[in-house]
DNA sequence: GCGCTATATCGCGATATCTCGATATATGGA
DNA sequence: TCCATATATCGAGATATCGCGATATAGCGC
């Protein structure tokens, strides 16, 4: 977990927002049938709510993942984001300590 | 309390060591017989302590004001800052709430 | 293979941050 | 008043981030 790399990554408010809007799967239309049982929502799903673009979308995806704050699975031609919610445990706790 | 220039001041290892340091006046020589009194740290200290130049340190500092996460008083020639104890604790809420 | 869809990567101009040295300002003392 | 000290502000080059459109890649179905 490295907490600059995490801070960099939530260092800005559309990724805190998706970040949150994760949180709840109802944020995002539902899933496909054949996507049912996968956990995490599609590329896709957060761009268009985001109503950035979606390269935008893929890079910050990217950069929440690379932070560890999100983890990633890729089924056919989608990759489905979701919450890694110890290492954004971890990073509030670590920040808390640190700083409080 | 802004938290996007809350976390955007935090956004740097500097900074945030800054606040780690000002936790415990100990981290910084001790005051001149004639501050003793007085809390918060002189931004000469500050500077010595971090190896960064002094027009960064300012900078910095001014930076964390700007957040709400340091308050300064000025005494004379010297400017002593110190930590805001309850902007960064409302900060660190929020960021949990928001996130966790 | 071809075409379609979903996502990732590239390249870019705009803007922000980093950190510095130089300079300005403020204060206190001789 | 003049000088020394402490801090703030200015200006700048280097680097990073923002967000986009264009393009590349990967997977699926025919």
């Amino acid at each position: 977990m490295d907490i600059d790399k995490a801070i960099s990554a939530l260092n800005n408010p559309a990724r805190r927002q998706i970040l949150i809007w994760l949180k709840d799967r109802s944020n995002f239309p539902p899933a496909l049938p054949e996507h049912a049982d996968l956990a995490g929502v599609c590329v896709g799903y957060i761009q268009e709510k985001s109503g950035l673009s979606q390269s935008t979308i893929s890079t910050y995806m990217n950069a929440l993942k690379g932070a560890g704050l999100v983890l990633s699975e890729r089924h056919g031609q989608w990759t489905f984001y979701r919450r890694n919610e110890e290492v954004i445990a971890q990073t509030l706790k670590k920040l808390s300590e640190d700083l409080q």
